[in-house]
DNA sequence: AATTGAATCAAACGTATGTTTGAATCATAC
DNA sequence: GTATGATTCAAACATACGTTTGATTCAATT
């Protein structure tokens, strides 16, 4: 028995990093093993030996940045709340996108890979998987919701989170210069612009009046 | 010199047809000739032969509805623009979405097909080229918006006319149970629970306060 | 009925892909 | 220093794909 030397796990992450890349700018069909390792400066074999198979690589692709990503960003949105009050439902979007941008310093391509694996890219089941853990969080994103519009039934909610998710991921996906946060600075006013119109606009949108009239509390 | 037959422009209509649906279910790059040929029940080689390639034969299937759907838009603003004032959002709204749902009688899976093609399939070169003819379109819509929306500066208004884009994208690419519009019934409250829904909050967002200072035109 | 070009068909071609193989190399434990 | 198992590497494998071929069938013109 040998335990992992150093040089392995330099190329399991340098596989991850250059196929992290190449999968937010090209998708994950448009990218093949050779470009992933000839990016890496590894054998092409590397790929199934460390991961056992592309679609797995995707998931471990994946799996390094939404677990620090997901927690926190329930760790802000906690944070936020410690208050008791309801929140501003703006302080609310800030918890969800702002960690996006925390994650991985310097790889702006993280948002954008992030968006393409939940809604775009990924094959059936990989996808189901990524929005399963999703899911949970806007479980929990949602229950804050419901407390700062207590004017919208749970349908209604639902349905505008879902609306929200689309601009935000949209937005994402297609906007390819949207700053990463200064490295290690603090967070306050550092969105850039396009980010700080987009919460506007969504807030606006998540506050609008109850369409359904069964939807009044009263 | 011989007239096509009636038999081939039937085996071509069969293969878009097949092609849309398979391309709006699965994506370009996972749906194969072999199974558009099977589903449309002709020959492999029949798609090189009507159309050159497989991405010509995108391009058709694109073309095929774009120009029908981008007509009846610009035909709607232009007849509710009629009385001469600006228009409610929702009105402006309904124009740009309402006509993907009458075309192609019972064809459900149209609306999908069309989000897939202009921001998540296509290929780059054909993206660009059906990109460009929905943007002439947006821009003309975009006048329509600036007139009923004279708080917000240029920037803003394209900015937030992106996110409606991507909220109704999402909302189009997402949900698979859309249902079409009844066919030939009168158009008025036709359109599902979800997309009443989505205009609402598509037009709070819009009509949101200026966020920049600066933008203010007094 | 003969002719002509369009349309269909089964079969094959060339290529790119994900994956596997088996030998060579490296680092570690004894 | 040698043995051992993890890691690398060049090469090959199997497969699925888009495309092409060449013969055959079909329908329309004469």
């Amino acid at each position: 028995m040998v335990a992992p030397s150093e040089h392995s796990i330099d190329t399991k992450n340098r596989i991850l990093d250059a196929a992290e890349r190449l999968f937010a700018d090209k998708g994950f069909d448009a990218t093949s093993l050779r470009m992933i390792t000839t990016a890496a400066e590894v054998n092409l074999a590397a790929v199934n030996y460390h991961f056992q198979s592309k679609e797995t690589l995707l998931q471990a692709v994946y799996a390094r940045r939404s677990a620090p990503v997901n927690a926190k960003r329930l760790e802000l949105l906690t944070q936020f709340e410690s208050s008791g009050e309801p929140l501003e439902v703006e302080q609310i979007l800030d918890a969800l996108i702002r960690p996006l941008f925390e994650i991985g310093e310097s790889r702006e391509c993280v948002p954008r890979l992030m968006v393409r694996l939940l809604y775009l890219d990924a094959h059936e089941a990989s996808r189901n998987v990524f929005q399963q853990q999703f899911h949970q969080v806007l479980i929990r994103f949602q229950g804050a919701l419901r407390k700062s519009l207590p004017h919208l039934s749970e349908k209604e909610i639902t349905a505008r989170m879902q609306f929200s998710i689309g601009s935000l991921a949209h937005t994402m996906a297609a906007s390819r210069n949207l700053q990463a946060m200064p490295a290690g600075g603090q967070m306050k006013e550092a969105l850039p612009w396009v980010l700080r119109q987009l919460i506007h606009y969504i807030a606006a949108g998540l506050r609008a009046p109850a369409l359904e009239e069964s939807a009044c509390t009263f």
